[in-house]
DNA sequence: TTGGAATGTCAACAAGGCTGACATAAAATG
DNA sequence: CATTTTATGTCAGCCTTGTTGACATTCCAA
C-alpha cells in the first residue's frame, strides 16, 4: 500500500533522501530565495542601490565599527568591488568611516542616522516576510529550517556563521 | 531573569519572532544560500557557463519539451535575458528548440544527450550537498525547513510552486 | 484580412562580480 | 633603522546577467 515504508533500503531515516525530495528541496530553495530578496529590492531600487549595498549596510549595522578586510572575509567578495558599493555609501552620507584609533591602517565602518533609517526599512521589511513565514509554518519547523541551513553552508562560513550567530548587539 | 518568558506578549508560540530570531534566520539563509550554489558554480566554470545557464536547464530538463514563454515566468527574467543563455546552450549543442506541432510560434525546448551529462552532474552536485545537509539535520528537520521556504515564496511563485511540485518526470 | 500573440534579434546600458597593477600609510620585524 | 608586510584605496578593463526599447517574423484567431 502506499505507506509501506521501503523499509528495505535503510530504514526511515533515509526514506526522504530520494533524488525527487532533494530535487523539490532545491526548487523551494530558489523559489524561496526570491521572495526572500524581493522585498528589500523594491526600498533599494527607490534609492538606486542593489543587493550589494543591503548587505553591506546589514553586515556593517550588525557589527558596529568592522574593519574592511572584516566586511571582505564576511561578504566574499573582492576589495574592488566592495569599495564600489562602499564609496557610494560613504558619499551619500549613508556610512562613516574612520580611521582605526590602534591600527590607524585600518577603518572602521558605522552607519550614520540616515544608514540606521535605510537599514531600518530593508530589515524590518524583510523581518516582516520572515515574520509571517515563522508564523505560518510554527515553531518547530522554524528549528528544523535553521539546522538545515546551517547544515547546507560551507565549512569555513558555518564555522564564521555560529561564532557569531549569538552575539549581542 | 534570562528567562523570563514574555508571555504576556502572547504566549510561547511567538516568543520565537524576536527581531534577534529573525535576524539569524536571514543570516542563515544569506550564507546557506551561497553553500547552496558553490558546487555547480565551480562546474558551470569550467564550462564557461554561469549560474543562468543552470537554471535554464535545470528547468528544461525537469519539464521536457517546455516553451520559452513557459521559462520565462518561472525563471522570472525577461525574454532578452533568457534568449542570450538560450542561444548559446543551443548553439553548444546542450539544448535543442523544435517548433511546436500544434502552435508554431512556440518552440519546445529539450536538453539533448550532452545537456543531460551537464545537467546530471550540476544537479548531482547540488543534490549531494542537499542530501549531506539533509541527513544531519533529519527528517523532522527537513519538514520544517520545507514548510518555512514555501511559505517564504510570493503568492504567484508559490502557486506556480505548489502546481509543479509533486508532478511526475 | 487584420489584429494580436509568441518569438527572435539588435543595440545600448547598468549593476556588480572579477583580475591585475599600482600607491600610500602604518605596523611589524629583522 | 631599514625592510617587509598589511590594510586600504584606486584605476583600468573584462565578464555575466539583468534591464529597456525598437523592430521583424510568424501565424493563430476573430
Amino acid at each position: 500500500m502506499a505507506e509501506g515504508h521501503g523499509s528495505m533500503i535503510g530504514g526511515e531515516n533515509l526514506l526522504f533522501l530520494t533524488d525527487e525530495q532533494l530535487r523539490k528541496g532545491i526548487e523551494a530553495m530558489f523559489f524561496a530565495y526570491r521572495g526572500f530578496t524581493a522585498d528589500p529590492d523594491r526600498i533599494l531600487e527607490e534609492h538606486g542601490y542593489g543587493r550589494a549595498h543591503h548587505r553591506a549596510l546589514h553586515f556593517i549595522n550588525r557589527t558596529h565599527g568592522t574593519t574592511v578586510n572584516n566586511l571582505l572575509a564576511v561578504l566574499g567578495v573582492t576589495k574592488q568591488s566592495l569599495n564600489r558599493v562602499l564609496r557610494t555609501l560613504i558619499e551619500d552620507g549613508l556610512v562613516e568611516s574612520r580611521v582605526g584609533r590602534k591600527d590607524r591602517r585600518e577603518r572602521n565602518l558605522y552607519l550614520t542616522e540616515a544608514g540606521r533609517t535605510l537599514e531600518r526599512a530593508l530589515s524590518e521589511a524583510q523581518r516582516e516576510r520572515m515574520r509571517a513565514a515563522y508564523r505560518a509554518a510554527g515553531p518547530q519547523a522554524v528549528a528544523g529550517f535553521r539546522q538545515v541551513l546551517e547544515a547546507m553552508m560551507d565549512d569555513e562560513i558555518r564555522r564564521q556563521y555560529l561564532t557569531m550567530r549569538d552575539r549581542r548587539a
